[in-house]
DNA sequence: TCGTTGGGTGCACTGACTGCAGTTAATACG
DNA sequence: CGTATTAACTGCAGTCAGTGCACCCAACGA
């Protein structure tokens, strides 16, 4: 990498670093943009040629991880049940790596600003598990609202289920697999028994 | 109603009115709060008396609705299925009466700041469905990220047929009820035949 | 070595939103 | 009635997010 890919690279992490770290002691409302450039050492005026808005801070890698998953997800003419597909991709593309990301959702949990700025970049993923969805099962205008539904409905799985992490600690990848797989998955041949637990 | 009260509410009617007129005729970031308040006769500094931010004008009702929706909704503890109860009520819940709220779901689809707006107003509706689904179910921490899992994929489901309805001008209520009835109803005794047509 | 390029800066500006100290007219009350 | 109170609304000064523009300077390519 170059040094000028690197310079650019590392001054946006640190932002990204600051920033975080700022939102989850000081504050969302409290923490100024000029507080957060100044911690990382630029101005002001650097902080948006980095993200286009203070609460993107809070998502630095967003475009890198939709890239990631439309790669991971395919075109929906793989071979098998492409819900099921969904399903899988979905819940254990779900990443708890990082004690920073469960920072990230437990921020979520309290900030409306960035629950508004994540139902932004979840509008990326839906336009992909649309895209998906269409592909797989044709575009007519019925599909495309279907398709949309169910990439919202999904998407609305997964963030619940982080946020849960966040909140409770408890695994997300399980419980949002079995309730994806549950409700757009292929419950439908399930045994009778294992329904009952949903209610 | 007093008159004060009914200068109070046509202030407030007229507001959202020009709002909803001036977004989607002139562009939402090309409207200015300003421009709003001259169009309804008040001064600026009026129109943040009615609305906490400039997307809220064009959800005017939205705490009365909330407050219908609850009230339709119920405790979680009538007999039956209270998802199928869910279904039902959000999805005949769904008002399609009038060309504005066509207009707003139109805006929805085009502008992010509202879209980020809306996702702010569908928390308060996660918080009921997901209280309604806690009070059936009890409250342990599963059964908590469960409901709201549950709660996120409805609206979803609401959210995209009220967005579709209003770029394809189909019927939002019976697609609506359909998916959710698929989804989360109980799907699990339909005909394997109807499965079909989900993939 | 020199022109170019790209990351960063400074400054002036717009526009959303807030706090505060009014004004005025409807209402409640003696 | 007359008077005190209240509530809708106003004006003003201020904060802060975000933008456009001219600029600097160090890295890079030829």
């Amino acid at each position: 990498m170059n040094q000028r890919e690197l310079q650019r690279v590392e001054t946006r992490r640190t932002l990204a670093e600051h920033a975080l770290r700022l939102f989850s002691t000081n504050g969302y409302e409290e923490t100024t943009v000029e507080e957060i450039a100044g911690a990382a050492g630029v101005s002001p005026r650097t902080f948006f040629l980095h993200f286009s808005t203070k609460a993107a801070a809070a998502f630095p890698d967003h475009e890198e991880r939709v890239r990631n998953f439309t790669e991971r997800l395919g075109d929906g003419h793989q071979p098998g049940n492409p819900l099921l597909h969904l399903c899988d991709v979905l819940a254990h593309g779900l990443d708890i790596s990082s004690p920073t990301r469960r920072t990230r959702y437990q921020l979520l949990a309290e900030v409306a600003a960035l629950r508004a700025e994540d139902a932004r970049t979840d509008r990326d993923y839906e336009e992909v598990v649309a895209a998906y969805l269409i592909h797989a099962w044709g575009n007519s205008i019925e599909a495309t609202i279907r398709a949309h539904a169910i990439a919202n409905a999904a998407l609305g799985v997964c963030r619940a289920s982080l946020i849960g992490w966040g909140q409770a600690g408890i695994d997300p990848r399980e419980v949002c697999f079995e309730i994806l797989h549950r409700m757009i998955g292929s419950p439908f041949d399930a045994p009778l028994g294992s329904v009952q637990s949903l209610q």
